[in-house]
DNA sequence: TCGTTGTCATCAATCGATTGCAATATACCC
DNA sequence: GGGTATATTGCAATCGATTGATGACAACGA
């Protein structure tokens, strides 16, 4: 274990002043000798010479870095989601923070402290989905003295740069295609009750009904969290239904949808149709593969990183811009077109 | 956006030292009257002060954060040791910095150093399984300031501490296996060509031949890269061979393969027999679960941490420490137990 | 009155860099 | 030799915190 070289040591050792060593060290234009630069890149490079970041920031009064707060990152969206913004960042210099929450507001406060004392520049949040107590959490984020976007989801009410997908116009599309496939009993499994992300989409798969006069039926609307046992739990009773098509309204609530008709011998498009949201890798192995709704975790992070960009130069309005991208319906091969109406 | 509020401003408006404020706020021991102390403690709340860890961690000369370089965060596996990882630094109170690297040594190497001079503790590494040139990070990486724990794969070579899975025993145990249950003729699906984890779970299924015997047939064994369609691409010709089994050396060497087996309406283990490596979420799905070796990353990101710990303690040898953990048979369905011999 | 003890609080140096301004040295001109 | 330009380099303040050394003041005993 080597020791931590600084710029004295350095200067110490060319014989000149720290300033002409960072001077030169950064290509300051400035009149150092041709043959004192030479000798000090070398003895730095000799030296393993690494400039200290820390002691620059504080200087500086920037860090060329930016943080990230996700639920869980083991989620396969938001490590997505956290891959390309990395890869977006680092293009234009910025090192990402990555970290997982768990989800509950007072890990993310706890996360967002960490973040700023540590002197990001800006924070992405990826947080307020769950009906938690997130008041402190609220309070943090509108006193934060750095630029903050919001991703995917939202504290509501908050004055704060938004970028996310039009989760109502998800389900509304998923239900609508469901609806000109000929399906007229469509069943949901969505997660209302602890997400609004979720409330969002039955929304949208109410609207579609609505919108075409087919009756908003209670008894077609059922709660899952969004795990895939919680899935598996509820879909017993979906399968009582006479239902013709399910609107799975996250990817892992279709897994466990799927694993349950497959133990009841249920055959897809054939018994029932499947439309699903975010697809999983599993996608491959599925025959047929699903129909779904997808949110490109590329766009969002190309967005998000869009205002960011923004805020940080100091361009950027007064009020919080608002970005709502579209979902886009991947038909594969899960829906039955029906010809007869029922 | 609020201004950031430092020391010097709280003491102002107290009417107290900084030194004073930073006594306080920080729970030392020392003679500050409870009166004072309440409203230092008053002031500081009130305005959202935050202790600035950039000018902590300079005076300090540690900043509580530990760095993570994985080749790919949205590979299910190292997902789920970063989140394991960070969960494990939290316990600690250090904050974990995870970067994804894109797998190429040169984005190593520019990511160690982004997250040494941004002032990291230590850093986890999981990096120099593919046979790039290496020479740049392995210098570095030698020189480097700070403990370093290299995890689940290694720089060959290299005086550093490592915690990894034996994946020699998990090629062993997964062939041994399938000799076990009756099989003869064993096809293994690996990718030794660009990857030292391929290799070593090769060596492992030979090994396992020799103990019994069995000839060694290079027919029998299949490069692959660990990606899907690649895996899907060699999987034609290893159906094309006798074998009444076969080890897929990843999770995603094994998606490809199951995916041309379901098309080509091969059943398992009916037709031929699988054990997979590292089961993805998409298990859930299957009909039968894969039989499987699995390395939990929870333990690896315990031992890692551990190791990590002893270091920053200044405990640990001067050697460095390897540990080496056991992957586990699972077993599921996919491996029919043939009573015939060939 | 002086010294002692104890309590409460501040001073000033430090961490490792950056940077505007001042300083030195050399050259050149008249 | 004095004055001015030009080419190099160094000084010292600064960022925001931490901390060992030190100071101010009151009360008390001899």
């Amino acid at each position: 274990m080597a020791n931590k070289v600084t710029l004295k040591q350095i200067a110490q050792e060319v014989g000149l002043s720290p300033s002409s060593v960072s001077l030169v060290l950064n290509n300051r234009p400035c009149r150092i000798s041709e043959e004192n630069r030479k000798l000090i890149k070398e003895v730095a490079a000799r030296n393993h010479y690494v400039p200290n970041q820390i002691a620059r920031s504080l200087v500086m009064r920037e860090s060329r870095t930016l943080g990230l707060i996700v639920p869980n990152i083991e989620s396969r969206f938001f490590a997505s989601l956290a891959g390309s913004l990395e890869k977006r960042c680092r293009e234009d210099g910025y090192a990402l923070f990555i970290t997982s929450s768990g989800g509950s507001a007072d890990d993310d406060l706890e996360l967002l402290r960490q973040l700023v004392t540590r002197g990001v520049d800006g924070v992405f949040l990826v947080v307020g989905d769950e009906f938690s107590d997130d008041r402190a959490l609220r309070e943090e984020v509108s006193h934060l003295p750095i630029p903050a976007v919001m991703v995917d989801r939202a504290i509501e009410g908050l004055e704060c740069d938004k970028v996310m997908f039009d989760h109502e116009m998800g389900g509304y599309m998923a239900t609508r295609y469901l609806i000109e496939q000929g399906h007229r009993c469509i069943a949901c499994l969505v997660n209302a009750r602890r997400s609004n992300t979720g409330r969002k989409r039955l929304a949208g798969y109410e609207r579609a009904l609505r919108e075409v006069g087919l009756p908003i039926d209670a008894r077609l609307e059922f709660e899952s969290e969004y795990y895939i046992p919680s899935a598996y739990e509820a879909s017993e009773a979906v399968l009582a239904t006479d239902a013709t098509a399910v609107f799975a309204s996250s990817d892992n609530i279709a897994l466990g949808l799927l694993k349950r008709l497959h133990e009841m011998g249920k055959s897809i498009p054939g018994d029932i149709s499947v439309v699903s949201y975010d697809n999983s890798a599993a996608d491959v192995l599925f025959e047929p593969a699903l129909t779904a709704i997808e949110q490109d975790p590329g766009v969002l992070a190309e967005h998000a990183f869009g205002c960011m960009s923004k805020r940080l130069a100091g361009r950027g309005g007064r009020r919080a811009e608002e970005v709502v991208l579209e979902p886009a319906l991947i038909v594969k091969g899960s829906v039955l077109e029906l010809t007869e109406c029922s």
